[in-house]
DNA sequence: AGTAAAGCAACTGGAAAAGTTACGTATGAC
DNA sequence: GTCATACGTAACTTTTCCAGTTGCTTTACT
């Protein structure tokens, strides 16, 4: 796998799972299908989880659900669960020596986050639903 | 440096040198600034320059400078010029074995392209200029 | 009890990018 | 003409991120 590996697993799982919701999967069943593994499938489904966007279920019989309507969860939210903003640069760490520098540095950073914003915006137009059905 | 260096360090660059267009600076003197190191900057600024962004002359007194009007110049030509597709999943790679599988990652693949479209339409709309100015 | 599932923590390995070094090439100053 | 300076580039090293893996625990159904 490679960049926005995690966007496209989780993408491409739950666009499987809004075919048949109320459909139990496993961990095992799903990482098969996106050629990976168990754990990696947990990982990123349990931030799907946190989220809110699925329920998981341990024992015999357990595995993970879709938590609402598939018309009800967005790109957006997906997105978000995931927790990788794509455009802004996040650090705030080294402080710039130079004034002018810090004064831009928050320029970009805002025009940045602005874009991110207007990104997210976009991505709640379409639910998973739309992604799978056509 | 972390994740975005390239798009942080172009953008801060040019903001920076769009406050005096026509003015020569060199890799070190941005490497300094930018808390990195000459070659990097060549690296990024060399990109740069393949865009028609920048020009560069070599020997003495040679550097770095704009090579349009900032106002001229926007945060998508920049973007582009990188060549880092921030959201599409370009692989076109492993054919999935299921068929299901398969038109979904043409629907998830042509839903990100989309959503890239969307983000260099809206990076488009700001230039370098507004960035530093205000 | 036994089996099958998630949860979790720790480690491994590989790839991408930054950083570094070294050398070539071009250009202006003297 | 030669010297200093700056880009251009290639090769190598280091760092960092992340998927992959392993092993163990917890939970729940049969």
């Amino acid at each position: 796998m490679k960049r926005n590996s995690r966007l496209s697993l989780a993408l491409h799982t739950l666009s499987h799972m809004a075919g048949s919701p109320g459909r139990v999967r496993t961990s095992s069943d799903i990482a098969e299908h996106a050629g990976t593994n168990p754990v990696v499938v947990r990982r990123v489904l349990g931030k799907l989880r946190e989220a809110g966007l699925l329920t998981s279920e341990k024992g015999h019989a357990g595995g993970w659900r879709l938590a609402r309507e598939p018309q009800n969860i967005t790109l957006a939210d997906v997105y978000l669960a995931l927790d990788e903003r794509m455009v802004a640069t996040n650090e705030a760490s080294e402080t710039p020596a130079c004034s002018v520098e810090h004064a831009l540095q928050e320029r970009v950073s805002g025009v940045l986050e602005e874009i991110e914003e207007s990104l997210v915006k976009r991505l709640g137009e379409t639910s998973i639903s739309e992604v799978r059905g056509g």
